[in-house]
DNA sequence: GGCGTTGTTGTGCAAGTGTATAAATAGCCT
DNA sequence: AGGCTATTTATACACTTGCACAACAACGCC
């Protein structure tokens, strides 16, 4: 119970913490993936942005000359942690080509990479790419990394199999198995609910292995 | 040269004619898919839409309750038309099953469902799918009706081949050939100019008949 | 403890938003 | 030709938007 002694400022100013520029920076990009993410582009203003980050719109303008820098740079953020929780899957030790690849398509087709969230923020992002030639770009070069990824991948696997792909037939390979993968992806983060778990990584794999021309592994599916 | 007479009626009101009902409700659908083209959801407003439409602001109001109701209806018109392109391509008589899957795959990586406007804006839409029950059924809907195309062919190709493939089987192919056209689309879409002239569509029936098993058609390539 | 720095708040503003509504006029009917 | 009516324009309004700026207070430093 308060104290008799009730002060009631009734225009008190708001109490608040200094936290560091990184951490602030931080924050206010989390809040805008987040407010991206449930009200889409059009939703995102600086003020619901502000309230979802605790602070007020004003802090802002103190961090990003402009809501667009605040905008660019948490698609960059947002780019940055999917193409790292990807190339992540990749980094196996004591695994042969072909169990890496395999790995790294069930890391792409389960979550957290499958996400609703996560599709719907760069669904809308990647809409404006069309448009906005910055984001065209930033797409690019992560599209490009991640197919320099499957190309590296695919060049082992074919390599233990004894086989010398010529660098157009290697780029063929490429486009194909990401073509399978992006799309295996959007159906599931559309309508995860229809698969059941574990059966969009293993039509990746067994679709990404007969792109790949790879014989069955017989050995293993039987015992 | 204008003639002495002139009126210079200095507060003169826009002229107009009225276009019928069909045609006002057909340009508005237009203008607001060119807006979201364009600007995106956010910069789609009613004042851009009426300009680009060649109308006023008001007259939105005339033939949609709100601005909501016009956005919904020119979905459903994306969604029409790109399904009615998509479906038109199975239709060949006195062609296998096998031309038909790969007349498929080829409509659907090139012009003009291979483009970068109607990309955006099934991003753009779709990426408020995951907050907004309406559009999410519409996509589920067509996704599925797409699908069920897909397998019926996938049925048809496999039923020439002399396989008996049970249910459960035929609809991984669908989900797996569904993938790989979804795929190389945006591959194709975000980064056209990457890929040479059916490239992609030969890339596509490659994994396609790969996926499915088809050996390759030796007669026809080596000729 | 006092003080300066600066992160943070609160308020204000011009431009733009969707919507409501009145005024005008184009085209059809007789 | 002259009116009727529905289409279309134009204006108004309440509200939101991004941004500018002054006041304030949290924290480090002496």
């Amino acid at each position: 119970m308060p104290d008799a002694a009730d002060p009631a400022p009734m225009n008190a100013r708001r109490k608040f913490r200094r936290e560091g520029e990184e951490r602030r920076r931080q924050d206010l990009v989390d809040a805008t993936l987040d407010s991206v993410a449930e009200h889409g582009l059009e939703g995102a203003t600086v003020r619901t942005i502000a309230l979802r980050a605790g602070v007020t719109a004003g802090l802002i303008r103190h961090y990003f000359p402009g809501k667009e820098d605040l905008l660019q740079e948490a698609y960059a953020a947002l780019m940055g942690r999917m193409t790292e929780q990807a190339k992540a899957a990749l980094v196996m030790e004591d695994a042969s080509p072909r169990q890496r690849l395999a790995a790294f398509v069930t890391a792409n087709l389960n979550a957290p990479i499958i996400d609703q969230r996560v599709f719907s923020l760069w669904a809308t992002f990647i809409g404006r790419a069309g448009a906005d030639p910055s984001l065209a770009r930033a797409h690019r070069e992560g599209y490009l990394g991640f197919r320099n990824e499957v190309e590296a991948v695919v060049a082992e696997v074919l390599a233990a199999e004894r086989r010398k792909p010529d660098a157009a037939e290697l780029r063929r390979h490429a486009i194909a198995i990401n073509a399978i993968i992006d799309g295996l992806w959007i159906e599931g983060c559309l309508a995860g609910e229809m698969f059941s778990p574990g059966e969009l990584a293993a039509i990746g794999i067994k679709t990404v292995e007969a792109e790949l021309g790879l014989v069955p592994p017989e050995q293993f599916q039987e015992k």
